[in-house]
DNA sequence: AGACCGCGAC
């Protein structure tokens, strides 16, 4: 910028900056590269008494692609206000605005129409995009049925439409028919079963995908990563990151992030930390995923001095970097810290709380004894509490015996969450503790007869590249016997710094299910 | 003269 400013400068001096195709470069460098300043663009384009159509098309994209939609959109109002005619590049740039502006997507499909660009191809792909980032399959669909041409582009934003409205049975048929696939069709395939939750399924693709020889892109990668931290397949997740060394110098920004959010939900977060430390050009979201990480491992110390260190090198934190922070000083009981930075995102940052984060600051408040703040909290929320919510008040209501609390937050819970049986368990637990057995029985009784069970507990843990998988009271480990006597071992060492009023005798059942 | 479509990790 400052070589172009220079030039810009001499262009004035020499009068060049009148003569529009000189001009032209000058805004097509600052509107586009990553290192350019669009409203020096902006600047420079409001001097010139007669752009012409590739200089609105590269302004358009320019904000466009830095998600200033609506000026993007007012831009191209401004065009054909000043009677410029729009043509086959216009639309594809100012398309991809309109996704994130309700209500403008149609009526720049009639503009399309009526300047006569309906049959280009790359106008049809970006209509078929749109609709499918609007949530419009179906007119995604009928975009791609009536095309006049198709290319590569076409099939597959037409199967990122499929998979993006959540019908897999479409996508699974449709990409089955495609005349042709690339590299993009298949990783659009395996993203769309990470997004739906078919995490076993993405790692067969890739097995199919190599039987007929695609290479993956990052894009991919970073899927069948996301689907490892999921499953918490860590040995899978290591073939993975050992591919990527194998087949590129240095992974991408977006495959080291996926890595280390993989490693830190598979348990290794010293492996998290190492990819973290090489990581160059760290952004918001591998920060993120550090911390979130530190957060998950109850390491609250580093997830805090993670912040710190990301906030100096001038990086804004946002929602998700909070719900971080937050988590680790709620598990780590930091009541002060957390309202520190509560405070911090809510007014420094102008950040609205979603219940997640409220669920931190109930839990903080909670487990402090500060009930009925914690109550108020949740009463003054702006959005809807979610069950997690209440769920943290009941268990500060269990913890510190609070049993009318209890049972309002109760109620809620069986509205909000009737399947959850821990729920019931535990407001059981709340009304025997206080010695009230007919209330707690009449919760057993109501569990009983919406014929609630509980959830089978079950576990999974990769050892030496084998699967362990324990349920709830099973018997079947060839090491059964070990195992136990070390859990027993345990459990007496935690049980010598056992909080007293915690371990307070209920009936045998109670206990099988607190534990 | 110069450009346009498919992909977003926490």
């Amino acid at each position: 910028m400052k070589q172009l400013r220079r030039i810009h400068a001499k262009m004035i001096v020499t009068g060049l900056v009148l003569e529009i195709a000189a001009a032209s470069r000058l805004i097509q460098f600052c509107s586009s590269s990553p290192c350019g300043d669009l409203h020096y663009a902006f600047s420079v384009f409001t001097q010139i008494a007669e752009p012409d159509v590739f200089l609105w098309n590269i302004l358009i994209k320019g904000y466009a692609q830095s998600r200033e939609t609506a000026k993007a959109i007012s831009l191209y109002r401004e065009m054909l206000r000043r009677s410029f005619r729009p043509n086959e590049y216009t639309f594809p740039v100012l398309l991809k605005a309109c996704s994130y502006v309700p209500g403008t997507g149609t009526s720049v499909q009639g503009h399309v129409l009526k300047t006569g660009n309906d049959a280009v191809v790359e106008v049809q792909n970006s209509l078929i995009c749109m609709y499918s980032r609007s949530g419009r399959v179906e007119s995604a669909c009928k975009v791609f049925d009536t095309s006049s041409q198709r290319d590569t582009v076409s099939w597959n934003s037409m199967l990122d439409a499929l998979t993006n409205s959540g019908d897999m049975d479409s996508a699974w048929s449709f990409f089955n028919s495609m005349p042709q696939r690339n590299d993009i069709s298949w990783s659009a395939m395996i993203n769309g079963c990470v997004n739906n939750g078919l995490f076993m399924k993405s790692l067969e693709l890739f097995e199919q995908m190599q039987v007929q020889n695609v290479k993956p892109n990052d894009r991919t990668l970073a899927g069948l990563i996301t689907a490892c931290s999921n499953l918490g397949a860590l040995e899978q997740g290591r073939w993975i990151h050992a591919y990527i060394e194998r087949t590129e110098l240095r992974p991408s920004l977006v495959l080291s992030t996926a890595l280390i959010d993989m490693y830190a939900k598979c348990g290794c977060i010293e492996a998290a930390r190492a990819i973290f430390d090489e990581t160059r050009n760290r952004d918001l979201v591998t920060w993120n995923a550090m911390i979130n990480g530190q957060a998950i491992h109850g390491n609250a110390k580093q997830a805090l001095a993670l912040f710190d260190e990301m906030v100096e090198c001038s990086l804004t934190p946002d929602g998700i970097t909070f719900a971080g922070v937050l988590s680790a000083c709620s598990h780590a009981g930091l009541l002060e810290k957390g309202q520190e930075y509560f405070y911090l995102m809510t007014g420094t940052h102008r950040i609205t709380p979603d219940s997640g984060h409220y669920g931190c600051m109930v839990d903080l408040l909670g487990r402090a004894g500060r009930l009925s703040e914690a109550e108020q909290l949740i009463k003054a929320m702006p959005v809807k509490p979610e069950s997690s919510v209440w769920g943290a008040l009941l268990n500060a209501c269990w913890v510190h015996g609070n049993t009318e609390m209890g049972a309002r937050a109760g109620r809620v819970l069986m509205e909000l969450d009737p399947e959850n049986s821990g729920r019931y368990t535990l407001l059981s637990n709340i009304f025997a503790k206080a010695g009230d057995w007919n209330e707690a029985a009449l919760v057993r009784k109501k569990m009983k007869e919406k014929g609630i069970r509980k959830t089978p507990g079950s576990s999974l843990i990769e050892l030496n590249g084998s699967l362990h998988e324990f349920v709830m009271g099973d018997q079947l480990h060839p090491d059964i016997e070990h195992i136990c006597k070390l859990v027993d071992d345990l459990t007496a060492e935690m049980a010598t710094s056992y909080d007293k009023e915690r371990s307070e005798a209920l009936d045998l059942e109670d206990q099988e299910e607190i534990l």
